[in-house]
RNA sequence: GGUCCUGUGGCCGAGUGGCUAGGCAGAGCUCUGCAAAAGCUUCUACAUCGGUUCGAAUCCGGUCAGGACCUCCA
């Protein structure tokens, strides 16, 4: 089975065909920098993550292309041009380009903290303001966009007369015509569904960059189709983002970029759901945001307690990335105590011994079973990305595990062959594809210590010495190290 | 108001016609010096009404409820 995506262009699974034999082009709208990023942001970076691992693991060469926007785009297009960087940055009494750097630098370790991939490519919309006005002016050229007071805007009526504006929204061109909010200052447009490509600077705007039209700073759409067209070309493979920017984003990138460069801009466009709380959209217009700071450290008050970014990844994966995904602190702790037992699972499959494997599979009825278990992966990663299947079935093989550990389950049961694959399946699937990772910290002088405090406590149980056992374990306890003692007569720790 | 989506057991969630999803929580048992961990077993489902079908959570229609977009938003 190949690769199918959800496209939203044609609201259907299609099978992926790359453009270019082997390599894939992916453009993901990144962050707006003028602010720190929440739980919501998160969704759309892990998902994509997933997809480049994904398309990395097929074989493809990926050129992952995701944009920092620091320009910043209008508070309210209308009233009078204001950059929302900028803004920010007079109440603080910041240069402008320091709160884009210090958001950006956050932006980066909350990435690494989720170890995502670094994308190819991550064009800044300040650096590429060149690239934004030559594809402006030749949007004037072509005829579908005029200067008005120095800003620039798009004609979307023009547009819709020879092309589908709204073919990706599901928009239909009067309505938007006729619906659109009246805004104050809209005089400047020659109809309300146009949309700004280039706006003047008023002139204490910092923010500002020369151009043909005069002082100004570039539109909210026109720096994505602009850094896209630059690195991917101007028909690309995959165009990714949150739902919430199917329109008016994605439509006007769309409507752009097909007048610049004659053709829709990408094949497939993927668009993750939205992250609720309560029931409602996760963002700032209602005010309920989390701060990935706020979670990593549980200083909230709808938070329990803090939860480790593996928690959060693992949390949203457990989802298909086009539902909906409600956030409650209860429903993350159940997501901690998942992946702990998951990441247990591996460890302990990690610490079976090879040898005490034979060729052949003694169950042949549980060989089978572990082998479909694993078959199925690719099918559901094939499907749209199903990461929350590929989960269910790694659940599945824990049991098994820890019975073959706890000798419930004799190690003859299955071939050396299967155990071999689990082993390769779980470092594949868990670690290289879905991203996650031992959040545990790993120190080889705590290592030695409590291995001999393991000896020792070995020993005194040996010796039926539970006063000096129970010490170890108690005061190991309140240090916040957990002994927990196996069938086997084993002692494992864990810091809690 | 327009366009679209969703409604699954205590909670989170997968699932487009017949096969146990999975996780968390709960209950019982096994193992254990005790505890923890682990294993085994197990209870709660498909908003509602009607239709199609041999058979529907899954398809169709109505109703109710919630949400997203239409305006900055991941």
């Amino acid at each position: 089975m190949s690769l199918k995506v959800y496209n939203s262009l044609t609201r259907k699974k299609e099978e992926f065909k790359p453009i270019t034999k082997g390599h894939v082009g992916m453009y993901v709208c990144g962050p707006t920098v003028s602010g720190e990023s929440h739980l919501g942001h998160a969704r759309p970076y892990i998902t994509f993550d997933i997809v480049n691992r994904y398309l990395m693991h097929l074989g493809y060469k990926v050129r992952y292309v995701r944009n920092i926007t620091d320009a910043g785009h209008f508070e309210e297009e209308g009233r009078e041009a204001e950059d929302k960087i900028s803004k920010k940055a007079q109440l603080e009494k910041i240069e402008p380009m320091e709160l884009v750097q210090k958001y950006t630098n956050l932006f980066h370790w909350a990435m690494k903290e989720f170890n995502t991939l670094d994308p190819n490519i991550e064009p800044t919309a300040t650096g590429h303001i060149v690239e934004q006005i030559n594809m402006i002016e030749k949007i004037i050229e072509e005829g579908y966009a005029y200067v008005s007071n120095g800003s620039v805007y798009f004609d979307v009526k023009k547009y819709a007369a020879t092309h589908d504006y709204g073919k990706l929204s599901g928009r239909v061109i009067e309505d938007l015509l006729e619906t659109t909010r009246n805004l104050d200052g809209q005089e400047e447009k020659r109809d309300k569904a146009d949309f700004a490509l280039w706006k003047a600077a008023p002139p204490k705007h910092i923010m500002r960059w020369k151009s043909p039209w005069g002082d100004g700073f570039p539109g909210w759409h026109i720096e994505c189709s602009a850094m896209a067209t630059k690195y991917l070309g101007a028909e690309f493979d995959i165009h990714g983002g949150g739902m919430d920017l199917l329109f008016p984003h994605h439509e006007s990138e769309i409507a752009q970029s097909t007048i610049c460069n004659h053709q829709t801009p990408a094949k497939y466009w993927l668009h993750n759901n939205m992250i609720t709380i309560a029931g409602k959209k996760m963002g700032k217009s209602y005010n309920n945001v989390i701060k990935l700071t706020e979670l990593f450290s549980g200083n909230h008050p709808l938070l329990t307690q803090a939860f480790s970014p593996m928690t959060v990844r693992f949390f949203i994966l457990q989802t298909h990335y086009r539902s909906t995904l409600d956030f409650s602190s209860e429903a993350l702790v159940a997501a901690e105590k998942g992946l702990k037992r998951l990441w247990e699972g591996y460890e302990v499959l990690n610490k079976l011994q090879a040898a005490s494997f034979k060729l052949q599979a003694e169950n042949a009825e549980l060989e089978a079973t572990l082998l479909k278990l694993m078959a199925e992966l690719d099918d559901f990663m094939n499907d749209d990305f199903n990461t929350a299947k590929v989960l269910a079935n790694f659940f599945e093989m824990v049991p098994i595990i820890n019975g073959i550990k706890d000798g419930h389950i004799s190690a003859d049961a299955i071939s050396s062959g299967t155990f071999q694959l689990m082993k390769t399946s779980f470092k594949v699937w868990l670690e290289d594809i879905l991203g996650l990772k031992n959040s545990k910290e790993t120190n080889p002088a705590l290592n030695n210590v409590m291995e001999l405090l393991i000896e020792i406590r070995k020993e005194a149980r040996a010796n039926k010495d539970f006063a000096t056992s129970d010490k170890i374990r108690n005061q190991l306890t309140e240090a916040g190290i957990l002994l927990k003692d196996e069938k086997d007569g084993n002692i494992s720790w864990e810091i809690q």
